[in-house]
DNA sequence: CGGATGATTGAAATGACTCAAATAAAGTGG
DNA sequence: CCACTTTATTTGAGTCATTTCAATCATCCG
């Protein structure tokens, strides 16, 4: 991990301030965050924390991807999740992190100290709901997830990772061409889908070829019409 | 379902009273929690919610078992989770749920209604936490069977499914005959494991020639070593 | 006993994997 | 800026685990 300048930035400032964790805080609970709060700087490939590490910290992703992931003891990785920018890592009352955090592109996280963030959130109601409503979202999220890996094709489960990513991003039309660029490589994305890399590949050029997406390069896609998508991720429409 | 005896009872007298939802609740909180209580009970088979009905209720499992599953609209269905004794089923701040919830064997249910239990919530912060706590162990729970379903074998499938059940009914002695109750049939544990019900069958077939279990009859095995079947399950030792 | 439902077993098909090689892109250092 | 190495991705051919379809067996229950 090498230094990089270090960052300061208020709160006010922060592009995640209404979407993080902090999101519905007031001003009162805000400055009293902004005095414990430190940014930290990984490169691309760099592992944040290891599975068994003492967790001293949590954090909010400010910018950047990091995955968090699991190895069994004979290599068989699983991504349990991306975390984009606004999305939370560290688990409340837990000593010790149960996965691998690692980060897929450069980032920027806003860390508290663990023990002063949990008193912090002792007497912030605002902020012990919010974390409620965080943690059943990905709870929401990871069930969807349960569903791609137990049920899904291969082609359905990179229809909808593309189509995840796309809605991630933001809010666009249905049926107007977007890029895409992908934060991971097709080894992540197919330790993010239960998948070997072979196959990623291999759906990704079929995709390709029925006219779903447009490969620009390695790390950018063109998806002509996210409705398209859609139709091939298996979910019925809500 | 059919009407069958109401059932009261105090929280005191609750065999799931230091386990539930209520676990932390003082006395005067429970006193809150007795007043807005109800019992209900379905039978084998029932449906107790739709996927898109009002959620009313929230609710505690007393007893029994039910499953929450989703199935895609060509008909593969996931369960995406066993509720045993002592789980929680409704998500607070939603209208709606996500799931379809059914009866695995008859349950009886503690009930709470929504609206009032969430005012509860409000000003109770020992429910509050422990419902965070709650939603991340499930949000801790869902991910390890991310892991089973996207990368682990049919064989270490089943093997981890039974070790779960072990664990979850009794704290035994790893190297102790037990005798083992399956809650749900072959077609259930294949839908939780992302199996195919014949491929279930199968692989229980062959942990028995293995020696790792013995089936007594379809709903009952016995399991010789328990720590064997851990290591059939694939995870590393922990 | 008979009929229904659940579980097992068999044979064949298949989707995804493995192993191997070929391309393509990205660094590296002169 | 160009050869050279390294890493990422694609493509191919063959294999294998799981599925699918079909039939049999077992168990439950009126």
């Amino acid at each position: 991990m090498s230094m990089l300048t270090k960052i300061r930035m208020k709160c006010h400032e922060c592009p995640i301030r209404h979407s993080a964790v902090c999101a519905s805080c007031d001003e009162d609970e805000l400055a009293l965050l902004e005095k414990i709060k430190t940014y930290r700087q990984y490169e691309a490939g760099d592992i944040i924390l290891w599975r068994g590490d003492t967790l001293d910290y949590v954090a909010s992703v400010v910018s950047g991807v990091a995955t968090l992931g699991k190895t069994l003891s004979d290599g068989r990785t699983q991504m349990l999740g991306l975390l984009l920018p606004s999305d939370f890592m560290g688990r409340l009352g837990r000593q010790h992190i149960e996965f691998d955090v690692t980060a897929a592109t450069d980032i920027v996280l806003c860390c508290f100290e663990r023990k002063k963030f949990e008193q912090l959130v002792l007497t912030s109601p605002q902020l012990s709901r919010r974390l409620l409503q965080m943690a059943l979202d990905e709870l929401d999220s990871a069930r969807e997830w349960m569903i791609l890996l137990g049920r899904k094709t291969a082609r359905e489960k990179i229809a909808t990772f593309l189509h995840m990513l796309l809605k991630r991003r933001q809010i666009t039309p249905a049926d107007v061409e977007v890029k895409l660029p992908l934060p991971i490589n097709r080894e992540q994305i197919a330790d993010y889908l239960g998948l070997t890399l072979e196959t990623v590949s291999r759906q990704m050029t079929r995709l390709k070829s029925d006219g779903l997406i447009d490969i620009i390069d390695r790390k950018t896609l063109l998806v002509p019409s996210p409705e398209l998508l859609k139709n091939a991720s298996g979910d019925e429409d809500e």
